[in-house]
This record gives C-alpha cells, sequence and structure tokens, in this order.
DNA sequence: CTTGACAACCAAAACGTTTTGGGTAATAAT
DNA sequence: ATTATTACCCAAAACGTTTTGGTTGTCAAG
C-alpha cells in the first residue's frame, strides 16, 4: 500500500504538504494540490486508519456490543436489531463495529477497551441493568454513547437514551383485556436482571389499578425463563378453583407466551379469545409470533424507529451538536423524555390468541 | 486511559519491559512481570488498538462488507446473515466490523480502504458478482479474505469460498415438481448480476434435462424484480392454450414468489398442489416464506452452518493453518470443493404451494 | 528602502505501541 | 584467568498519520 511519504517523494514536496492538501487545507497552493490529489488517485492511497486514529482523529465507526445471555431466547431479537442498527449506522457513513460480550469476560473490560482504545468514535449501549456500570464507566470516560434502555430512577436520569415504554405497552394490553371482559389477569415475568423487565411488570400493575382490578399474587408468577418454569409457575394458577383461576395471562415477553402456549394445552386449556378459552399475550412481536397457534396477540417493538433515533442522538453527540433533526418534534409515539432521552411506545398487534 | 508509559514509570523499569512482560516474552524476570501486570490492573490499563495495528498486530476484527442493492428486497437475508455471523465471529472471539457498501462509492474504493488501513485481519465477501474485482483486488493486496459465493468459471477458481449450492437445489425442486405431475414447469429469474442468479437457472435447465423435459422459451422470464415486471412477464404464459400453459412455476427467490403469489390471482388463477391450481416454489426460505397464502415450498439457505464454516475457513487461513477442524471430513451436504472451498446443500421444504 | 502582510511550504514532534539490536552482570565452562 | 553462556533489561527505531510552530519569498504600503 502507498504510504503518505510515497506520494511526497513522486511530488516532491514534503507530507506535511501532501496532508494539508489531502485534508483540504487553505495554505496550499492550488496546483500544488491538483498535483497531489491526482499522485494520490495514481497510488490508488488511501490513509492508513490506525494511523488517523493514534493522532486522535474520528474513526467513523461506532461500536455495539450486546450481552449474551445463557438462554439464547434474545437471538431473534439481537438479530433484527444489528441489522436495522447496520443500516441506520448506513445512512450516516458510518460502520459498526459489533462485539458480542459473553459471561466469559468482564463488563467493564470490554467497554474500557473499547472507548480507551480508539477504535471507535461512539458506542450504542443495549441490555440495560437495572443499575449499570457501563454508564458511569463510559461517561468517566468521555465516551460518547447512547442507551438502548432505562435503568431506574427514572426520573434522575442524566445520559442520552431511547427507550421501549414497557410500561404503557403492557398497561395498554392489561386495559385490552379488560375492555373484552377479563377480570382474573395473571403475569408471567422473565428474570429482572435487566430493566426492562422490571418496567414491564409495573405496567401490568399499573393497567390492573386504572381498570380497578386488584392485584392477586396467586396470578403472579416472577422470574421465568424456560418452559418448565412456566409450567410449574403455571399449575397452582391452573389449579385454582374456577372462579378464582385466570381467565387471562399476560406474558413479559413473546419467549415466554410461546412456553405458554406449549404448556396449557398439557394441563387441559387451550390459548384463545373465545369463551372457555385462556387468553394469552406477550412482548415483541418477535418474527414466530404471527405463526404460533394461535397467533400471539403481542406489542410490537419499534425497531427501525428506535435505531434511527438512536443513531440520530449518538451522531449529534459525537459532532457535539444540539439536537438531531428527526427530533425537532416529538412525533406520533414519541416522547421526548429530557434532553437526548426519548421514549418510544410499542404497537399493541391483536391477533387470534387475545 | 492509562499507557504503557504510565506503567513504566510506576513501575521504575523501560516501556520495552513492560511490553515484553505484558505480552509473555522470556526475558522479564517473573517478579517484574507479576509487579508489572499488578499495576497494569491497578491502572486498568488496555493497549491502544490503534497504536497496536500501526505495529502491524492482530486486531482480532474481521470485515463484512455486503452490497447494499436499489430494491432492498434481499434486507431480510442480510440482516439475517449478518446477526448469525456476529455470533460466529463471537465464538472465534471476534469482532465484526459492518461496512453497508451503497452504490454512491466505489466498491474498489471501500475495499481497498479496509485493506490496506490496518483495521481489519480479513474479510468475508458476499454478493459475489460473476466477475468480481473484489477478489483479485484483494488477493493482490494479500488481505485474507474467504468468500460466500462464487464467480463463474467454477473449475477455475482458486480463492477459498463456501456456497449453496443454488444450482443442485433448483434441480431438485424441478425434479420433485416432477416427480408430482407436473410437465409445464416455468422459470421466473431475477437479474444475473449476482452470480448465484445464473447458478439457480443452469439448475433449472439441468432439473429440466433430468426429467426428460425441454426447455421451452416461453416459460422463461428474465431479469425481473418487482410485482409489475412479475406481472408482464407471467401474463403470456398465462395467456398459452391451456395444453401449453405452466402448471408449475419456480420462482429464482422466495421475493419473486411472493409477488408470483399477488399476482396469479389477477389473472384468474389460484397457486397451490392442488389440480387445477399452478404450483410455486421459491428460493431462501426468507421468514416470511411460510407465512404466505399458500405457505410458500421453498429452498432453504442453511446460513448457520455457511457462516460458521465462512468463519472456521477465514480464521485457518489467517492464522496460516491447514484445514479448520469442522472440515476434516466431509459432513451432511458438505462437498468440499477443493482446497478451502466448500459447497453446501440448501434443504427443500414443502409447503402448501407445491 | 524598510516594514508588514500574506501565500506557500516544511521539519520536527506527537500519538502509543512493538521490535530490533543491543548492553550488563552474574554464573559456568575451559 | 579468560571465555561462553545466560538472565534480565533497555534505547532507539519503526509503524503512518496530523499538528505545531515555524521559515522563506513576494508584493504592497509607508
Amino acid at each position: 500500500m502507498a504510504t503518505i511519504f510515497d506520494i511526497a517523494k513522486k511530488a516532491g514536496v514534503s507530507i506535511t504538504t501532501v496532508s494539508r492538501a489531502l485534508n483540504g487545507y487553505s495554505d496550499v497552493n492550488e496546483n500544488t494540490r491538483q498535483m497531489i490529489v491526482q499522485i494520490a488517485e495514481d497510488l490508488k492511497y488511501y490513509p492508513n486508519a490506525a494511523a488517523r486514529s493514534l493522532q486522535g482523529k474520528k474513526t467513523n465507526t461506532i461500536a455495539f456490543a450486546p450481552l449474551l445471555n445463557d438462554h439464547l431466547e434474545a437471538e431473534p431479537f439481537f438479530k433484527e436489531f444489528t441489522g436495522v442498527l447496520a443500516l441506520a449506522s448506513f445512512k450516516h457513513d458510518l460502520s459498526l463495529l459489533v462485539t458480542l460480550v459473553g459471561q466469559n469476560r468482564n463488563l467493564q473490560e470490554i467497554y474500557r477497551e473499547l472507548a480507551g482504545t480508539g477504535r471507535v468514535d461512539g458506542v450504542i449501549l443495549a441490555d440495560i441493568k437495572p443499575q449499570d456500570e457501563r454508564i458511569p464507566l463510559l461517561q468517566s470516560l468521555k465516551m460518547p454513547f447512547v442507551a438502548f434502555g432505562r435503568s431506574i430512577d427514572y426520573d434522575r436520569l442524566t445520559y442520552p437514551f431511547v427507550d421501549v415504554d414497557g410500561k404503557a405497552g403492557v398497561a395498554k394490553v392489561v386495559a385490552y383485556l379488560h375492555s373484552t371482559g377479563h377480570h382474573r389477569i395473571a403475569y408471567l415475568a422473565e428474570s429482572f436482571t435487566l430493566a426492562y423487565a422490571r418496567d414491564r411488570y409495573e405496567g401490568y400493575r399499573q393497567g390492573l389499578k386504572e381498570a380497578g382490578l386488584v392485584e392477586d399474587t396467586r396470578l403472579l408468577a416472577l422470574n421465568l425463563q424456560n418452559e418448565e418454569s412456566v409450567a410449574t409457575a403455571l399449575k397452582p394458577m391452573l389449579d385454582l378453583p374456577e372462579a378464582e383461576r385466570p381467565t387471562a395471562i399476560v406474558a413479559g415477553n413473546d419467549y415466554l407466551a410461546l412456553h405458554l402456549l406449549e404448556v396449557l394445552p398439557k394441563f387441559g386449556f387451550t390459548a384463545g379469545r373465545e369463551p372457555g378459552q385462556i387468553a394469552v399475550t406477550g412482548f415483541d412481536d418477535l418474527p414466530f409470533a404471527s405463526f404460533l397457534q394461535p397467533a400471539l396477540t403481542t406489542l410490537r417493538q419499534p425497531i427501525t424507529s428506535t435505531c434511527t433515533v438512536l443513531l440520530d442522538l449518538l451522531v449529534a453527540i459525537i459532532k457535539n451538536q444540539d439536537k438531531p433533526a428527526s427530533l425537532l418534534n416529538s412525533g406520533p409515539g414519541l416522547t421526548l423524555f429530557g434532553p437526548k432521552q426519548v421514549l418510544l411506545q410499542p404497537e399493541l398487534i391483536v391477533r387470534a390468541s387475545a
């Protein structure tokens, strides 16, 4: 590969002049510049990115480093999200550096490495935990970032984020179920290790309250993950006398709903919206949701707008700009939670299961 | 961020010693090493990646730079592929640098930049064209790469690749259709700008030949892309007298099949496997394939094994090894076409449409 | 005839590593 | 008593840029 020296030699000028000519400085004669540009093209010169970023220049790359949890159930969502993020990056002329993070390595380590190492200009954070160590870390390292998700203490958040309003979403589902005649609505929650899980659960509680229903701990199952845990949590609910048994079950995500649909028949129940059936809902609208038998009623994550806004925000932060154009006005289903803090509404997709 | 100098100063040794201690060289005293390691940890030191790769060290990153064509129909496949590739990279402890390539910029440029610029150790090439300029380019730049797909002139290929055997796949579909009683089988081909498209078409021809059927140019439509072009290509076929009209239509990809399913009713036909219906097949098994009405019979791309093999190969090449462990024996549906050249078989998924 | 301004250029430092080609002192071999 | 050998360490060069802080020469104004 040709270096800046090769060009300098061929042009009979110093490397300083070559650099300045190529970077559009005004203190180089127009003729000289044209000659240099020509030579650079002939030699097929491209500046070495490593050397460049060693000088503190932009890398035109942003990082996405999602956590990989043991149960790979999040995979379909991860794939979709990564793909859309790549497309969004393309629109900003950025490359996307995808580094998966397993539980083998220390989280801090990875992010420190990313931040201190001159490989990227900014970071997209996902899989936010209730108290996420990465946020103060990136802040202290002065690495631009935007989070997809919020840690707890909503009113005190100072960092930029985009989140999907799981609380409002689940509340909406509960309201929908109530409006279709359900009064005993159960909730299946995944583990609360990630922040969104508790948020959705809060939505369930709010939904009940708004519908004038009272919480019943017998209709609540926490910390579920696989089909087995769903089955054991479900049994006592379904063993209740008919008048106390749930007529609808809200699952915290599509995977739990999937397991639910598999388990219900084994206990002699069928899922669906008809009288005598148990209504079932999910969250995410993963690709398989419409496949299920019955097709799953669920809340769809607005992945495309999420990624668009994430990138608009991140680019604005990197460039030290005030507010990205796409956010001048809160669109439909888009709330400006704070400066550079955006909340998006999930969409209720009604199918046969509820 | 702490640099190697900070450590050297604190430890009272030279930066050389720090570097060698941290990189496991044998010419540093065990006590000294332990002290240095300790200090590095205390200072949360991580070597600067840019400086490192400027020295010619590995970046532990590989690039994936797919072409973005105007009609974004390839998007679902792209998303799936990118996600799976990221997962495969993770297993090799590599990061994946995703750079989409639009038609705005010169292809050569992007790849030169990637290759000469010290950002990645290797490249995954996709969207191979019949004569792909990127292949000699990367070869001349001595940048390790593996292609997903083959350019033409199959017997003369010298570069490492993984490909899905579109020819055999489509031939299989034709054989299947023939075995279910079809004798007039049409083919809808996408543009031949990418190599796989012609490969699949060749499969159609081979399938006909093996079934003892003779090609009929009236049953062939080339260069299709959108619903409109499918409609105009279809009209003359369906206007044929009944005895010459196709009873089955093979589409070169799922998108064409999708359009086909939309267009057929408009001409008064229905798609399906029942007598009187027109059988329809696709290729790829995109997520929506099983949704369609009727559900699409198609050939499934083995994306996961494709990505696994791509990465095993690329890592072996980067490390200058002979053959990755995963390829010691040709598994089921896996042919060793040549050294570091692998052919995978697509799987026929029979659904309601044929 | 000086002074100042300006256009055009450049040498050297800096960025943070790794590698090269040593050096020194202690111990072992002759 | 000299010579190898070994263990441990280091200064300086190298990687390819950008930036800093100049210098030089030309021309217009005083």
